[in-house]
DNA sequence: CATATTTTTTTACAAATGTAAATTTGAAAG
DNA sequence: CTTTCAAATTTACATTTGTAAAAAAATATG
């Protein structure tokens, strides 16, 4: 096997390899039958190394997110809205008949990744919330190392059958930039406004209660009012309390609770039984990323563009035009 | 960073397209063919806007430098001679006869690129020198904006037939880094002592010799002493010149100077004609990257070593190998 | 020391990709 | 409205690439 005929098998040299391999590659244009002629082994086995390479993040293949900003209709959302940035994805041509939501999220989450990676900056503190489109982002962001980057978890935890762990979320996104991940120890929901209220004393739920009044970036997605939203899917709001807040103005939801259409917040109940951010403290974050999918969140996410809760958006090109006209 | 900023507004538009198929090529993992069928055009159309795409910069591959510094044989050049660190560049397995000095120049350029994203940082200023060697680390070199970078020429200008243009070394290198570039409006030669030295005088020369001076970072390669050696070629040093410095004792040729065994200067002819960095100036900078390839380089090299000119290495395999033994 | 078990490499084939020439489209000029 | 030229797109084909399953090496086991 070492046909590595100098001494020693250490694993840099294999790195090394592999790095001049995809080097050749990548870099040089070869074609992958020229490398094996090259280096005398079958062509399968560069194309195995090549992955590899790809796997264990030798190779990188970056997308550049500046252009996703550049077009004439991110412009129009962000003189709109008085937005700092505005990224839009595109999965189809239009004519070609709507895509499906799965694909349109899949699509949305790539570029979601990247604005991510054009908002964080090193030393900054990110709060992520959780939820459908969040978790499809978290698995769809591409790593790149940053320094001294602290996510925190801005909703409580919550089983549901949508999103598996909400955990999960924080800790991939952290995991992809390199970052420290502050979990929350607590439920979303609890069953009295007193036990909330008794576990956000908790020092160690305090303690990260505070770190989310301080963030540098905040990222989250928007619920609507639908009466099988998120919110009531995962068992957080019961139908009547969506019934009665929808009653009361309720366009949105985010981070569990609910805004009107000027984007104000509606307290009403679950909202002393939850643990999560309060929008407030979205509001003070520097840079506040929503992600959105879907032509049915069109009025939801205009609640939250009323409302000064967002700095940065991040749509799908259908619910782009729709915030445009 | 360009954005797009004018009232054309369409190529924003083709931009953000081209980027968001890009996204379901790499990103996703999509085949060309589907993302055709999506987007409703043929396949061919797709490949086109995925080399517009790479063309553009809009996606970048990039090869992770560092595994070639992690690697045995640069860990032990690192500890042979002090190094801060060392690239090692491999282009063919052994016993598969030797590479051509073109492939290996070729390959070791690609790795050189790697090294100087590496060792550049922002706001440095970095004095790039030329010859072969450098105008191909020149062309092979990945782009990448560096904020605040200034570069600077070290050697004045010459027309050879090896490097038509030298300033295009430097041109070429800021121009990846998306830095500044002054070049040095002087010939490498004069064809006297005195003429020379009022050049240097001069305020545009004077304020560029002062700026190699403070160097952060100096790249530059070493040459031997054969009768062929660059600096004759290029008609800076007479043959009688070179042949007297070798009988002096000179071993290697930095920036137009020539180096004895232990990397002390010798300063013969023709060194007050020209105009250029001083050895000593090198010395200065925190980051020096030496470039070379080749096994007629070694003694050259070893020169640059003992003289401590060098923080950091960057050779092909063969020449490693010399240098470790 | 032979034999199981794992890993790595290879072979052979199907799928995906790049390319050049032909075609269409779109804009500018007559 | 037609003609002309350039740019963009498509078609058809040759090449390159990915992926099985088979073979060979390396490692572990009794």
């Amino acid at each position: 096997m070492p046909r590595d005929g100098s001494a020693s098998g250490k694993s840099g040299d294999k790195d090394r390899i592999l790095s001049n391999v995809a080097l050749l590659y990548y870099g040089e244009g070869l074609t992958q039958s020229e490398i094996a002629k090259r280096m005398d082994v079958s062509r399968a086995t560069i194309v195995n190394m090549l992955r590899e390479g790809r796997e264990r993040g030798i190779v990188e293949i970056r997308v550049d997110g500046a252009v996703l900003a550049a077009s004439t209709i991110s412009r129009q959302l962000c003189s709109k809205f008085g937005l700092a940035d505005a990224y839009v994805s595109r999965s189809r041509a239009e004519g070609t008949g709507p895509a499906t939501r799965s694909e349109s999220l899949a699509q949305l989450a790539r570029v979601a990744g990247m604005a991510i990676l054009d908002v964080v900056e090193d030393g900054n503190t990110v709060g992520v919330a959780w939820g459908e489109t969040i978790k499809a982002v978290s698995e769809a962001m591409p790593f790149e190392r940053a320094k001294g980057v602290e996510v925190c978890q801005m909703i409580g935890s919550m089983v549901s059958d949508r999103v598996p762990a909400s955990e999960d979320c924080a800790i991939k996104i952290a995991n992809r930039l390199g970052a420290v991940c502050f979990t929350l120890h607590a439920p979303a929901v609890l069953s009295s406004a007193a036990l909330a209220e008794t576990l956000r004393t908790e020092p160690t739920i305090a303690a990260q209660l505070q770190r989310l009044e301080q963030l540098d970036v905040a990222i989250f997605s928007v619920g609507n009012t639908a009466p099988d939203t998120h919110l009531v899917a995962a068992g957080i709001a019961k139908p009547e309390e969506l019934t009665a807040a929808v009653s009361a103005g309720a366009k949105g939801i985010v981070c569990c609770r609910y805004l009107d259409a000027a984007g104000h917040k509606i307290s009403l109940a679950p909202d002393d039984q939850i643990v999560a951010v309060d929008i407030d403290h979205i509001k003070n974050a520097r840079k506040r990323l929503l992600i959105a999918s879907g032509d049915d969140r069109a009025e939801a996410v205009l609640a939250c563009l009323s409302g000064g809760i967002v700095s940065h958006l991040c749509v799908d090109e259908p619910l782009a035009n729709l915030l445009v006209s």
